[in-house]
This record gives structure tokens, sequence and C-alpha cells, in this order.
DNA sequence: TCTGGGGTCCTAGGACCC
DNA sequence: TCTGGGGTCCTAGGACCC
């Protein structure tokens, strides 16, 4: 007999998903619209990518051009605003220092969602404890969150869709039979599983897939050779096994960087293209050098808006640089030379974008042979580059190459300009 | 007129080696 | 002379996530 010592206990695992997210974030700091329909816009005021409850009822859908619904906007009075991810990130940083005092075992998933693994600690009743999280959330930031509760990530997620749902805001799967799981699962449609798309969901519904408890039941031989180890993964997790394990490090580093940007107005010059691609080169490396990491390899892509049906254009330059390297002036002259291969007149750009690849950090790379003695005046260059552009802003010191008139620049029309660093934008409390 | 941005991981297929 | 086949590594493209 085969002995091995898998932990066989039963994992237990939260996740605290923020309700609307940067509606709530918009909402802090302007409670008259706290009971208004609310959305905030993607960059550019290209599509809708939050909504509040009342957008959602009114029929507002996720993703959709801003351009479609602006009749609905106005006829149902909707707050538009323009995304501000310096105060999302800000709200978003209070939030996750909170829960990792107290989980230490978190896992930081995307902006507004975080993981934690309850499996170690003793919790007499799961709804009281999750209840208490929320309040303490909601206490110290006014931003109100779900929490799924399940035995592993993929159970957690589904969850937390449930909990979204209800009044409580809180879903624990964990004390439920498995006749109980099942009826939740025959409810969850398969496009709501996390893992699965709209490539995946097409293929499982071809295949008479229509739910998660469906899923759940579905041969493991067929998803095995119908799609990929995800695929088997997640319908593990439905069965109740824990096979996505929870990425805790500190700070998960990079392993590539993508700087992109549509434009405000369709861009046809080579120097404008160059403006905007050097403007995104520079951000990206302040971006790497702050994480202290290098780069190997940079994309450049520039590309014509896919809804515009003539001319549609879509290229890209891969430049493998002979060092791996973070400084701003190889690493935008790279950019340049590559810019130089694909660009084309006579076309109506929309987006330019840089990809830094082979991203390492910077004391693996310590003794290079072929490092030259004008790297350390260039180090100390970039790092005053860098601390000026903390102190005075984004891009106020920067490389003639980018430009000063930046007419492709973003439209934002709808900024609350909220600046949680700055003293006029603290909060008034009357008393008495 | 106007349709986001930033990531990760997987797979297939090519190049290369022995 | 033997020109098959297995292994590894890399990359482009696709799918997914928020």
């Amino acid at each position: 007999m085969l002995f091995t010592n898998y932990n066989t206990k039963k994992k237990i695992i939260a996740l605290v998903d923020c309700n609307s997210f940067y509606v709530s974030c918009e909402r802090l700091f302007n409670p008259k619209i706290s009971q208004s329909p609310v959305v905030v816009l993607s960059n550019n005021d290209g599509c809708v990518i939050a909504r509040s409850a009342e957008a959602k009822k009114i029929g507002i859908k996720m993703g959709e051009p801003y351009f479609k619904i602006k009749n609905i906007v106005t006829i149902n009075n909707v707050q538009v605003f323009s995304s501000n991810y310096a105060l999302y990130g800000d709200i978003s940083r209070r939030i996750m220092t909170i829960l990792k005092n107290l989980f230490p075992i978190i896992e930081y998933y995307s902006i507004d969602e975080a993981f934690l693994d309850l499996s170690n600690m003793s919790i007499k009743n799961m709804n009281n404890f999750i209840i208490d999280i929320k309040k303490t959330i909601y206490q110290n930031t006014g931003i109100p969150v779900s929490i799924g509760v399940g035995s592993n990530k993929t159970l957690s997620k589904i969850a937390n869709h449930l909990a979204k749902k209800n009044i409580e805001g809180v879903v624990d799967l964990t004390k439920l039979t498995q006749e109980e799981i099942n009826n939740i699962l025959k409810n969850i449609d398969i496009e709501d599983v996390w893992g699965v798309g709209r490539q995946l969901s097409n293929l499982y519904k071809k295949n008479k897939i229509n739910n998660a408890y469906e899923l759940k039941y579905s041969s493991s031989s067929w998803i095995k050779k119908n799609t990929n180890v995800f695929g088997l993964k997640t319908v593990m997790e439905l069965n109740g096994a824990s096979c996505i394990t929870l990425e805790t490090s500190e700070k998960k580093k990079r392993k590539s960087c993508c700087v992109s940007k549509s434009f405000g107005n369709k861009v046809e010059s080579f120097e404008e293209l160059k403006e905007a691609v050097v403007t995104h080169c520079l951000n990206a490396a302040e971006k790497i050098r702050e994480d202290e990491q290098l780069v190997k390899s940079v994309i450049v892509f520039i590309r014509t808006s896919p809804f515009d049906k003539h001319l549609f254009l879509s290229r890209s330059e891969k430049i493998d640089l002979a060092i791996s390297t973070d400084d701003s002036m190889i690493l935008s002259r790279a950019c340049v030379d590559a810019l130089k291969k694909i660009f084309a007149k006579g076309y109506r750009y929309q987006k330019a974008g840089v990809v830094f690849l082979g991203l390492v950090n910077n004391n693996e790379y310590g003794q290079n042979l072929f490092v030259d003695k004008n790297s350390q005046k260039s180090n100390s260059l970039m790092k005053a580059i860098d601390s000026m552009n903390v102190k005075f802003g984004r891009n106020s010191l920067t490389l003639a190459d980018s430009g000063v008139g930046h007419c492709w620049k973003m439209r934002r029309d709808h900024s609350s300009k909220i600046d949680t660093s700055h003293f006029d934008f603290l909060p008034t409390v009357k008393s008495g």
C-alpha cells in the first residue's frame, strides 16, 4: 500500500470581493450619489467597466460602449465617471492592509479581490465570523464587500457569486451537504463558473453542459481531451478537491510589463506615434525600476481601430536587447527602432503600446562582463528622474522624444479628479 | 464621431540536438 | 553509411482573469 503525506485536512478558503468597487470608491467622496445609478468608464471614456446596482437594474451592461448608452444615461440621470486608477489603487491598498493584518495567509488576487486561507483558524460560527470581517472593512474604509467561503478557490468564487445576491452579503458553503451544494450548482450558469470564458462555455453548451452541476459530473476523460489542465482543475474543484493553490508571496513580481493606450484622437504621423510610444516606454521603465527589474526584450505594437472596416492594420516588432537593462534611454531607443520598422503611412492609428518581456531581478544580473562603465552614471540619472516624477507627478520629467503637446492623449471628460494625497479631499466632519 | 488596459498560463509547432 | 525518432527549448497565439 502506498502512503503519501498529503494534508487531507479540509481547506477553508474565503474570497473577499468589493461590491462595484470603482463605483463605491467614487461614492466615498460623493455621498450624494449613494442611491443614484452610477457608472465608471474605461480609459478614453470608452466602455462601462463598473456599475452600481441601480445602473444594472436599468439595463446597462458590463463592457458596453459609452456612446451607445448616452440616451439611457440622460433619461435616468445616471452619474458618469472617468476612471481614476490612482484613487482606486489607494483605497485597494487600505483594504488589503486591513486583511493582511487579520489574515497572514492571503492572496491579493486583483485590485478588488483577495483570497484568504482560513483552514487553520478555529472558528466557531463561520457566518458570524465573516460578517465581522465585512463590518470591519466597511467601518475602516467605507467600502462594502461580499464574502464567499468554500473548500477551494472555485467554490469560494461560487459562494461569493451568491453572496452578492443575498442581503447579508456573505455565504458559507463549507457546512452544506453534497446534495445541498449540488442544488446550488444546478442554478449556476456555466459561463458564471470561474475559469470558463466565452470559448469554453460555447464548447460546453454544445455538449449539453449548461450549468456548474453538469460540469461537476461530466466525464473527466472528455474534459481532458477537449480542454486543457485548467478545465480539468475546475471540474476537480467543483468536486471538492483543492487544486488551485493560493499565491501568497509578499509581492508577486511581474513577468512582463505592458503599457498601452488608445488615443483620444486618431493619429497618423510618425512623430506623434513616436511620442506616444516613448511616453509608454518611459512609464513602463519606471514601473519595472520600482520593482527592481531589468528588461530582456521589448515589443512595440501599433494598430488601427478594429471597428474601422477600411484599411485595418495591426503590427508589432520585437527587439532583443544585447544586455538586460532598466535604462530609459536604451529602452526608448529600442522602442523607436522597432516603431520605424512597423510604421506605415496612410493609416489612422487608434492604439499603440509597449511590452517589456523577460523581466528579471536586477540583483540576479550583477556581474556582467559587458556592462559598461556608464551604466552606473545612468543608474543614478534614472533614480533622479523617478524621484522627481514621484514628487511632481508622472511624466513631469521626461525625454524630449516623448513630446510635450500630446494631442493624442486620453479623453477623460468625467473625472472626479479626487486625489487622496491632497488635503482638499479630506472629508469634513461636523459635530454637535 | 465615439468601442479599455494589464496581466498569466497553456498549447502547438518549429528549430535544434543527439 | 545509417535520414528515424525522442527530447528540449523557444515563441506566437489563444484563452482566461479582473
